[in-house]
DNA sequence: CTGAAAGCGCTTACAG
DNA sequence: CTGAAAGCGCTTACAG
């Protein structure tokens, strides 16, 4: 009777193993996998190589050469709305445009918060090819870790700072505006994210300045804030939503589409018609927001777009690219039932 | 005039650098920073070594701290259907368990497909802590990398392979149906999830014996099935609603909300009233789902739970405890406009 | 309680 | 084209 084959080795596998078994250098084989064997290494030996770790199944281990190279292969993206629907297709986006050579790490400080000193220096810690960040503020900027390439995303007006991939708000907020206007609204209700970050302080300017150049206003004061959770939203509106009517408003437009589903709920239990007794509209066009009870209007942030490029931008940063002249994505109206 | 105080050194800081300003060896700084030190350094120079940490702002190096250790702080979750919304709440709650101790790293495989043994293999190389695995086939299970703690979610049938938190679906399904039941629905049609993994074969198995053993009829041929996706999943509804009307139909049961939001999408544009001509409803409970037209029937699958519980398991694991009892996470049916 | 030293598994000048 | 060797910054026996 044979005898069955040695189960394969649980040992890991090691550059020492696969040159052994090439009958080279482990410097040979870190070469050759990582494809700067050329004029350094011969045809021959590069193919025992190369078979050699088809046979051993050899993988880098990702740890020593982070450590011998002094940079990791992670990817970090940090972002303080990451259980907001939005983020899912941008980090969809971003992971498919990274590929195999990055992987990629999240980063959420707990809900709203700006991630702290400390937190900046243990994503330094992690020796990180790059870094992404969403919707930062100007604070977190200057304790940002130096050296790393990083891109923002969706970060106006902090430009100046890093290589940054933004929305042309201002045309979505224009479209809105615009049709507010059409449509005969003259006072707005406006439900603010409570995240501190520049692209929701420019939403809110944005939108006050083009209703005042309308001749209409934007309830501002009180701010109502939520964070991007439905059911918060939604308490924040139902408290408010009295006010807002008082003050004339028969039209709320929220900071994400998130908080306007949570607007719309409000409206649901106040016994309110959307949008016969008050219109509403957000911002992102999440898919769901076709499907609402009234499906709604919403300033289109298209968040693949975002993903994919910022994490090209990134890649090109890390590979010692120049940062190319920031591209502005489309901020698109998408006119729904929940506008009339 | 007095010189301004020279700049920090831009160097990063190790801790040969601690050790020298607290007068003090390497090792000791290691064992110091990391709680290991009782009874091995004394309290005046483990002080010491505090006070130079907080002085040079001294962080671990992770990448050589991983390579000494032979494991990283990194804990990855790999999951068939990141950008379905139902992560959001998932991530939130496995990054808020996993707190600082451990870096959460996701991996995706592109939509709906399952990871490649070269994929785990990388996965492999990167030394995690520990592995979260969202819905797995057993094939997946057969590759994985061996000697890494392991917790599986939403995995129901694969609990015998690793230790996993499941949701008690018999229970909802069992809700559904008899909520169904009662309202004089015979025919249910079906939208079944793409993605290849344990629980959605049980969704559907258990939803069709459940009709059975009522004497009721689940559509499940042909076998009509979407990524989470609303706009694949309403072309799939729509392509399949007058199949399922001509066969008497009278609800549609999705396969997750997400799904479901598709068959609403659909059954809009094809002019069908919810619920009077047809019910619907699905699986999840998305935070979106209270807000649909109408609001969404569904089995909820409480995502943050989920997380949880796994990653609290799951680090319980790393720490060389036993895996306790696998716990049912509870699958409660919420009755709302869109099953009339 | 303390420190010198080996070792983790790579990458990269460097000398042939 | 090739290989021996230093070095990345830790952690952990080990000998005092």
């Amino acid at each position: 009777m044979s005898t069955p084959p040695p189960p394969p080795p649980r040992k890991r596998v090691t550059a020492a193993m696969v040159a052994e078994r090439a009958g080279t250098s482990i410097a040979a084989v870190s070469l050759v996998v990582n494809g700067k064997h050329r004029g350094r290494i011969s045809d021959e030996n590069a193919e025992r190589v190369r078979a050699a770790v088809r046979e051993l199944g050899y993988v880098v281990d990702s740890t020593a050469s982070a450590l011998a190279r002094g940079t990791s292969d992670v990817v970090v993206l940090l972002a303080p709305d990451l259980p907001n629907p939005f983020f899912g297709r941008v980090i969809n986006a971003v992971q498919e445009t990274l590929g195999e050579r990055f992987q990629l790490l999240l980063f959420a400080s707990p809900t709203g918060a700006q991630p702290t000193v400390a937190d900046v220096r243990r994503l330094a810690a992690l020796r990180p090819a790059g870094l992404l960040v969403s919707a930062p503020t100007v604070e977190f900027l200057d304790d940002a870790p130096a050296g790393v390439p990083l891109v923002l995303l969706d970060a106006p007006g902090l430009e100046d700072r890093a290589p940054a991939v933004n929305y042309d708000l201002a045309s979505g907020v224009r479209a809105l505006i615009a049709h507010l206007a059409e449509r005969g609204h003259r006072v707005i209700g406006y439900l603010d994210g409570s995240t501190p970050a520049a692209t929701y302080e420019l939403r809110r300017t944005l939108l006050q300045a083009e209703a005042e150049r309308r001749g209409m206003t934007l309830l501002t004061t009180p701010r109502v804030r939520s964070r991007p959770d439905i059911a918060e939203a939604m308490a924040a509106a139902e408290a408010s939503l009295p006010a807002w009517r008082a003050a004339g408003a028969t039209a709320v437009i929220a900071a994400s589409d998130t908080l306007a589903h949570g607007v719309l709920a409000a409206c649901a239990r106040a016994g309110l018609r959307v949008p016969e007794d008050i219109a509403v509209a957000g911002f992102d066009d999440l898919p769901a927001s076709a499907v609402t009870a009234p499906a709604l209007t919403s300033v289109a942030l298209p968040g693949d777009l975002l993903g994919s490029v910022a994490a090209r931008l990134l890649v090109s940063l890390i590979d010692g690219g120049e940062a190319p002249e920031p591209a502005e994505l489309p901020a698109a109206l998408v006119v729904r039932a929940s506008t009339g």
